[in-house]
DNA sequence: GGGCGTAATGTTATACAATAACAATCAGGT
DNA sequence: ACCTGATTGTTATTGTATAACATTACGCCC
């Protein structure tokens, strides 16, 4: 899916669930499409303040709050960053594989063992939070 | 298992690995061991200095580290912390619960369901690094 | 013991990540 | 127009982590 395809998908997602994808929020989205794989949140504040002069922390980490809420975004917390989800509109859960050399993002069907481990936590009383799991690691291109 | 214990264990397991538990790093653990949960960097550095003076980031950083490649800790991105693994001794995949009311955190076997998790992984030339999983959620205290 | 190489620690400074607190503005409903 | 709540702007600060280099301690060979 090309970028502006996602983004007027991303724009009927949000107007469907009565969330607002501003102006502001949409342009964050658009400079978290243009790079490949993980993108941290200064990148993001560096290339805004280039596109529309004054930004600070606050207005990129707010739009990246918004767009990780509404499922157009995962937050990679080994590597305090971003990736687009690909397939926000479907809620099905995914196992994401995230290179910590090339960045390269890549997710893989692994129902059966995300429904496993859901299990295990379920036996101690735990519910998890519906989420996509991310394994960092190296990519086949990158291990040496 | 007593703090004292697991200190003591935590040498042997040092000793046999080749690798060396320092003074500094002997204290270190002692420190994180001396607190419930999740501990935070630092928290560390603020007791160490309470209890040996001087002391940089650096010093906790190196010793954290040291205790995390030994398997001796377990660094938990989501909360930019540490937890004691109460079962080094045994090579083992961990799952993490954390729980986001009330902070909770505990460490299950998932081995099965993590193995498999790996296995989908390789099959796309990934190697994961090793690393424990986290999922947060309610525990069972917690969800009303 | 003296000298050497490596690992560990100390020190200073800085980079990177995230949020608090409050002001200003915008959009929709009445 | 007016109110209300959400969004964005602004300034400052806190929290997290590492770079770079100096110094010290340890094991080993001679």
């Amino acid at each position: 899916m090309s970028p502006d395809d996602y983004l007027a998908a991303a724009e009927r997602y949000c107007e469907a669930r009565g969330s607002k994808l501003t102006a502001l929020r949409r342009q964050v989205l658009a400079l978290v499409l243009s790079q490949p794989g993980v993108v941290k949140a200064y990148q993001v504040l560096a290339d805004l303040q280039r596109e529309r002069g004054a930004a600070a922390p606050p207005t990129v980490y707010r739009a990246l709050d918004f767009l990780v809420e509404q499922g157009l975004l995962h937050r990679v917390d080994a590597l305090n960053g971003f990736i687009v989800c690909p397939h926000f509109e479907c809620a099905h859960e995914g196992l994401i594989l995230v290179c910590e050399r090339c960045g390269l993002v890549e997710e893989a069907d692994a129902t059966n063992s995300l429904d496993m481990l859901h299990q295990a936590a379920a036996e101690r009383g735990f519910a998890p939070r519906r989420q996509n799991l991310v394994l960092t690691g190296t990519c086949k291109e990158c291990h040496a």
